[in-house]
DNA sequence: AATGACGCCAACCGCTGTCAG
DNA sequence: CCTGACAGCGGTTGGCGTCAT
C-alpha cells in the first residue's frame, strides 16, 4: 500500500534544525504538549513536515534525554536486550528512558556491533559450544522449543564480557551535548510546569510488545497461558509461562545448553507481591547474572581473546 | 597546509500498525 | 469490511568533524 511521503510537498524544509526552529517547536509543545504532530507545522508556521517535528522532539528536544557517553551499565543492558529482543530499538530504549531509540541504534551500529564482530572473528570454531557448531542453529533451537533473536552467535559469546568490561568508557563525550545547554535551560521551565515529566521508566508494563515470542498455550488444566520463550544473553534459555488472569500461578523455567530445554531447573513463582514479569525485568537488569556468565565464560582480559565459551 | 579516508550521528525514507469514518 | 490518515518504528544516508598521510 504505502502512502506518499509527507515530506514530498514543496516548501518543506529538510536538513539540520536551527536553534530558532527548536525554540518554536519547544514553545509550541510547552503549550500544547506532544502529540497531534500533524497540527504542529500548521500551527507553528514551521516549514517542516509533521514527522520531522516529531523526530526532532523525540530524539533531541524531549526533556530528560541524556547525551554523551554510554555507561558500562547501559552498554550491558543494550547488549542484553538486543540479544533478547533483536533490533527493536524502541523497545530497548523504553528500558533506558534517558536514551532515544535513535541513540541506541546508532551506538549499536557504530560501536557495539563492530566490537562484537571483531571479537567473533577471533573465536575459533573449536572453542565454541557444540550447539554453535551446528550450522542449523538457531533453527534447531527454535525447533526444540526455544526461540531468540540473536543476530549472531558472537552476540551471546561477547555480551557478558561487554556488559562487564566497557571498552568505550573512556570515549570522549559528544561535543553535541554542550550545544544543548541553551535548549536545556529553555526546557527547565517546561519540565517544571509539566509534571509529571519526563515519562517514567516503563518497568511495569507488559503488553506483549517487549516479549517477541508470546504465543498462545494452555496449562495442564486447559487454562490459557502466555508463553514467553527466550534464549537469554546469559546463556540460559528460559521460559516464562504466564496466566494472564492469575500471574501468581505462573512459573518460570530455566535450562542450560548442556541440559537442553528441559526441566532440570524449575522455579515456582508464587509470590503474590511480585508477579512473574517483575521477575523477568529483574532478570533483565540483573548485573550479577552477567557477571556470573562472564565468570562461567572464563573470559580473558582481551576481548579479542576469548577462550572456552561454556 | 592540503586533502583524502574514516567515523559518528542527526535526519530522512519507507514501511507497518492502528484507528476513525 | 474497506479505506485513508496518522503515528511510530527501523534501516539508511548525507554531512560534518577528526585523523592520517
Amino acid at each position: 500500500m504505502g502512502r506518499p511521503p509527507c515530506c514530498d510537498k514543496e516548501g518543506i524544509k529538510k536538513g539540520p534544525w536551527t536553534p530558532e526552529e527548536d525554540i518554536i517547536l519547544v514553545s509550541y509543545i510547552q503549550e500544547h504538549g506532544p502529540g497531534n504532530w500533524r497540527s504542529v507545522p500548521i500551527n507553528t508556521g514551521l516549514m517542516r513536515c509533521s514527522k520531522s517535528c516529531r523526530l526532532r522532539w523525540t530524539n533531541y528536544l524531549r526533556p530528560g534525554i541524556k547525551r554523551g557517553n554510554f555507561t558500562a551499565h547501559e552498554e550491558g543492558i543494550i547488549v542484553h536486550l538486543q540479544s533478547l529482543l533483536g533490533n527493536r530499538w524502541a523497545a530497548i530504549a523504553s528500558y533506558l528512558p534517558q536514551r532515544t531509540d535513535n541513540d541506541i541504534k546508532n551506538y549499536w551500529n557504530t560501536h557495539l556491533k563492530k566490537k562484537l564482530a571483531a571479537a567473533a572473528n577471533s573465536i575459533s570454531a573449536s572453542n565454541r559450544h557444540p550447539i554453535f557448531a551446528d550450522a542449523t542453529f538457531p533453527s534447531t533451537a527454535a525447533a526444540a522449543g526455544g526461540s531468540h533473536t540473536l543476530s549472531s552467535n558472537s552476540d551471546v559469546n561477547q555480551m557478558a564480557a561487554i556488559a562487564r568490561r566497557s571498552p568505550f568508557a573512556d570515549c570522549p563525550s559528544s561535543s553535541y551535548a554542550s550545544s544543548m545547554d541553551n535548549i536545556s535551560k529553555l526546557l527547565d521551565g517546561f519540565m517544571k510546569t509539566n509534571s509529571p515529566s519526563p515519562p517514567p521508566p516503563p518497568l511495569q508494563h507488559y503488553d506483549g510488545d517487549y516479549y517477541d515470542d508470546v504465543k498462545p498455550a494452555v496449562d495442564v488444566g486447559g487454562n490459557p497461558l502466555l508463553s514467553f520463550d527466550c534464549m537469554s544473553g546469559a546463556d540460559l534459555d528460559c521460559c516464562f509461562d504466564v496466566h494472564p488472569q492469575q500471574p501468581a500461578a505462573s512459573f518460570m523455567e530455566y535450562g542450560g545448553y548442556g541440559g537442553g530445554y528441559g526441566d532440570e531447573s524449575k522455579q515456582q513463582l508464587m509470590n503474590q507481591a511480585a508477579p512473574p514479569l517483575s521477575s523477568i525485568e529483574k532478570w533483565l537488569f540483573d548485573e550479577a547474572a552477567a557477571e556470573q556468565v562472564a565468570d562461567l565464560m572464563d573470559l580473558s582480559d582481551g576481548c579479542c581473546s576469548v577462550p572456552m565459551m561454556f
